[in-house]
DNA sequence: ACATTATATAGCTATATGGTTATATAGATA
DNA sequence: TATCTATATAACCATATAGCTATATAATGT
């Protein structure tokens, strides 16, 4: 029951469930989804985690950068790899996500200090 | 969005989820659930409100009683529906759910006042 | 060394949530 | 009619959550 508890809290949430679906795309470090997100940094920070601890996200440092991307199903719990199977074909017409899925294709990790 | 988030939330609660787990054996009334759950009659009520606002369950009075099911497929919505079936495989074993399940046998609205 | 950038953490605040008790409503029954 | 039972709603309280700002940490670049 606790680990069914945390997915399915930490997929309950619209900014995480955004998340997890700009990381459909691509992987993205912490400044570009901020970027995407027009939230502040540490919020960003800790929905990441969060979605880390449920086994939905993975992260691996990049130099200066922390990199996220989907878990994959050899690091998924039971739970966390259906939601994440299910999600890619939920919410992609949203009107809520699919504008930001756009402007993850321009967004630049470079780039992001300056936008 | 709107209603993924709402049915998303309404899984993602313990208690919620181990009502639905009861609604598997069988339909019951509020005051059968809240024999098992051993939480407050209102509590109950609204936690089945929340369940029925996303279209995980139904309800239909019944003299004095008000008899909760699951929601079937074609009073589903398109979240809803696919976690129903997902519930129908999880949790089963768990230890906070099976004794439930087992009490839900035995529960009786007849003598619901009673005990 | 120093400044800049990216990320994480700590601490604050407003709102949401899940429990409670008290009460209202409605059906069943003496 | 009066009373009991089942359910729903209202009001309250404690905790959780999601945002924020400020700050700490760590890697880069001058």
């Amino acid at each position: 029951m606790r680990q069914y508890l945390k997915v399915m809290k930490a997929a309950a949430d619209g900014t995480r469930a955004k998340i997890l679906k700009m990381l459909e795309l691509r992987d993205l470090c912490v400044c570009e989804m901020q970027s995407v997100l027009r939230i502040s940094q540490p919020s960003v920070s800790r929905h990441l985690r969060l979605l880390e601890e449920a086994d939905l996200v993975r992260s691996e440092k990049d130099g200066m950068w922390t990199n996220f991307r989907l878990a994959k199903p050899e690091e998924c719990n039971a739970y966390s790899r259906v939601v994440l199977d299910l999600l890619r074909n939920w919410l992609q017409d949203d009107p809520s996500v699919g504008p930001l899925l756009e402007h993850v294709k321009t967004v630049d990790r470079a780039t992001c200090a300056k936008a």
